[in-house]
DNA sequence: TAGATTGTTAATCGATTAACAATC
DNA sequence: TAGATTGTTAATCGATTAACAATC
């Protein structure tokens, strides 16, 4: 085995896949099955009751073979020559996602960005509940957050996750501490992580991240402004 | 021509990508290239002065072939049997991404997410500077920001925007005004947008965009979530 | 020189799109 | 029944990874 071979090979958990009824889903499937249910209900509210998947794929931005093959990962849910029950496909897709449970959710990090996220309306949907923050510093974090939910100290993160476990932590805290701080929420039983640190996170396969690099993306686009 | 190829073909701009003297560069490289600009500026302050792509893909996660075909987009930068120095790496891609010039941005919709991403001292790195807001309600929302910078009426964006173009436009107000605020904006010169609003913004292909949904990004993970 | 690592071409893999038999 | 649209298989496309000759 060659010294590069060693490098490339352990490769950190690439392509995040969860197996449904022994398929695999992609992860870029999940990822666009929350913008189905969005857009599902969006029609529902219109009154559109039958939608066929070209015409649902236009409203998705995406291809129609698409969308029918999206959907076929978990089911049969159109009919043949007529197309989809919106109410029913939307129904299957809230399934699918689990929004018929209330998911419960941490912020970690209740600094500018998390206090941010916090009075940001838009974030949190109908069926997930912010229970509670942490900070290492929760006077000023309650203060900085004008504290819709209470803060606690980090220290604290064990004991109220063992009174209540919770579903979900958004990461939103100091580089240096953002591994320790995954490694603890992981231990305290927490299934999925929105990660706002811009390092690598490293946790067990049954864990899912999603990272978003905010100044990544903004940095990215410079890329495309012309000369000058 | 059959009614699901009316629907299908006319996509809408698809995969976004911009040609470097000839060769088309794919978005995933780009979106890559921030992060690699990032590593390299770490390595050389903790004084590392020569990596090889083996090493440096190990760092940003990825493959060695990946980084030495990434970079092979922009031209030959490593040293055969040695690898890269740093330091020249690191102001090769700052060059490709134009990181040697002052980067002007302004923020429409200084809501809760737009005062949150003003308040975020992690958003705005080195090269990029916030000029003004705009938002319907400027008294409401130079509250709101704590203001670091001045907030205007966004009946203004005209007038300020002649003053002095911009390069990008972080957008963060309701759906209902982002399309017309988004062609405004491109008429104005701006030639790179990031979208917050969860709407899909069509502007012409010269101009870019990135479209960060933070529910949707918290929501989709709620599908790994286990059954309970 | 011998060893290491690049740049690049070829192979693989996965995701998207097209096509079409099944069928409502 | 005739027309439309599904579910699914096959074709295409692009991105990732492997392999290796070139070369420092």
């Amino acid at each position: 085995m060659t010294k590069k071979d060693e490098i490339d090979k352990p490769k950190p958990a690439a392509r995040a896949e969860v197996e449904v009824e022994g398929k695999k889903i992609p992860d870029a499937v999940v990822k666009r099955l929350s913008l189905y249910a969005r857009v599902l209900e969006g029609l529902d509210h219109e009154g559109v009751d039958k939608i066929s998947s070209a015409e649902l794929a236009r409203r998705l931005g995406l291809n129609s073979s698409q969308v029918r093959k999206d959907l076929a990962c978990f089911g049969q849910f159109g009919v043949p020559g007529f197309g989809y029950w919106v109410r029913e496909l939307r129904h299957e897709v809230h399934r699918i996602l689990g929004k018929d449970r209330e998911v419960f959710v941490i912020l970690v990090g209740v600094g500018n960005l998390g206090a941010a996220l916090l009075s940001y309306k838009g974030f949190l949907k109908q069926g997930f509940t912010m229970l509670w923050g942490f900070d290492i510093n929760p006077e000023a974090a309650t203060r900085r957050g004008r504290s819709p939910i209470p803060i606690f100290h980090v220290d604290e993160l064990d004991q109220k996750l063992s009174e209540r476990p919770v579903d979900m932590a958004v990461l939103a805290l100091p580089a240096k501490e953002a591994q320790a701080v995954a490694d603890r929420l992981v231990a305290l039983g927490v299934k999925a992580i929105l990660n706002f640190v811009p390092i690598r996170l490293t946790v067990p396969p049954s864990v899912h991240v999603r990272h978003v690099d905010l100044s990544l993306e903004l940095e990215s686009l410079s890329f495309y402004l012309g000369e000058e």
